[in-house]
DNA sequence: AGCACA
């Protein structure tokens, strides 16, 4: 035995600032302790529920005087003190300061433990914790959890993770779409649940796959609100935000597999996201927000209606409207307001998402635009030929305006000529937070 | 009823 444990219950202590108590009643609280203490001094700092039974606490005064008086009056006095009934025993601690070394859990840091109760598994989307707590700043990441047995997240359970710090990937969808295939893997269970996000992956990338090449190829089937493209693995993938189901299932349903440039070029594999609202930054290399309004063109356009709160837009299929599908439609009322004008720059001609030309070789009835027509360097949407699978006339150009001029490279996009003429696009028919190159 | 924290 040492001699500091000898001395460590010695009836002579050191004065301290800082009392020992003993014998409180089970996790007494700080405000009980303080009702006791705060007679001889002002206290600075406490420790409630310490020991195996909760019942130890330290006090620790301002000064060593009020510590020595409230020890002083307790030893000679004829009531001890009592909390709750109890009889509390008061020393002085063999320490002088106490430090708070907290339990992780209380310990304030910049990530928050966030438990949800009464909800099953996948009611509360990423992105709606995301929302939440968005209110009161930047979220920087999430992880979400189910807690089954135990508190360790099992390397099998399915974690899903967003990093919304990356400043190349506004959203590191990297992890999170990884996590969705180890989520639904080994039970067979591998069925991918629809959503108005497709998870597009690039195989045989020859060519550069822009935002506005992809914008161009999915706009086919409708409104595309969102664009992400980050690597994987060292392949480039895409999540494409339709508004709807509907729409990313057609659109789904008639590209994959297919290639972008002729040649087997940047084909195209698509699967569905957990994602139904892409947190992107709206105007970057990697990421396109379409239904944010256009700083340039936002004047003239007057007030953004775009999708205040798209979260919940695309959760509901029977919200889904026909107009994805008959695109001659008129569309139907709960139609967002930014619909109609949509259907002004989208032609008849273009046939329903399921019979989509890609490179299956059916021409669609398309008229076929000069090419010289359109300014040169205004849109890498700017295919205006008809389907031809022997010349791609002005390549895809880039966003800087040049042209790739691949030979023999005739991209999907061709199909999107109808509604989105560069050269004939007519402003106000520009659906409200749909400004592609402003 | 007798000292946290590492």
């Amino acid at each position: 035995m040492s001699t500091s444990s000898q001395h460590q219950f010695r009836y002579t202590q050191t004065p301290s600032k800082v009392l020992h108590l003993r014998n409180l009643p089970w996790e007494c609280s700080e405000e009980e302790l303080k009702e006791l203490c705060k007679p001889f001094g002002r206290i600075v700092n406490t420790k409630c529920n310490v020991g195996a039974n909760r019942n130890q606490a330290f006090v620790e005064f301002a000064d060593l005087n009020q510590a020595i008086s409230m020890v002083s009056y307790y030893a000679s006095s004829s009531e001890p003190a009592m909390v709750r009934g109890k009889t509390v025993y008061i020393q002085y601690s063999n320490r002088h300061e106490i430090v708070n070394n907290k339990s992780p859990g209380d310990i304030p840091g910049n990530v928050l433990l966030v438990t949800i109760e009464g909800v099953e598994a996948g009611d509360v989307s990423i992105d709606v914790i995301h929302l939440v707590f968005s209110a009161f700043g930047f979220v920087h990441k999430i992880a979400t959890f189910e807690k089954t047995a135990g508190f360790q997240i099992p390397a099998s359970s399915p974690c899903w993770f967003l990093d919304y710090t990356n400043p190349m990937l506004p959203v590191n969808y990297t992890a999170i779409e990884g996590a969705v295939q180890t989520a639904v893997g080994p039970d067979g269970k591998r069925k991918e649940p629809e959503s108005n996000v497709l998870l597009a992956s690039i195989e045989n990338m020859q060519y550069a796959v822009t935002v506005d090449v992809l914008h161009t190829v999915f706009s086919a089937f409708g409104t595309v609100q969102k664009i992400a493209i980050f690597e994987k693995n060292g392949q480039t993938q895409a999540l494409i935000q339709y508004p709807d189901v509907v729409t990313a299932a057609a659109a789904r349903e008639a590209l994959e597999g297919h290639c972008i440039y002729d040649g087997g070029y940047c084909k195209l594999h698509l699967s569905y996201s957990r994602h139904t609202d892409l947190n992107v930054k709206a105007f970057s290399d990697k990421s396109r927000d379409y239904t944010v309004p256009d700083p340039s063109v936002l004047a003239a356009q007057g007030p953004a209606t775009g999708w205040q709160n798209p979260q919940t837009a695309p959760m509901y299929p029977g919200s889904a409207t026909a107009w994805q599908n008959s695109q001659t439609q008129v569309p139907g009322g709960q139609v967002p307001s930014w619909d109609p004008s949509l259907q002004a720059v989208r032609p008849s001609y273009v046939s329903a998402p399921g019979t989509f030309p890609v490179q299956t070789g059916a021409v669609p009835p398309m008229p076929s635009y000069a090419p010289a027509a359109m300014p040169a360097a205004s849109s890498p949407l700017a295919q205006s030929s008809p389907i031809s699978h022997h010349a791609n006339p002005m390549g895809i150009a880039q966003p800087s305006g040049a042209s790739l001029s691949v030979p023999g490279s005739s991209p999907l996009m061709q199909t999107s000529q109808g509604f989105v003429q560069p050269n004939a696009r007519p402003a106000a028919a520009s659906p409200a937070g749909q400004h592609y190159y402003g």
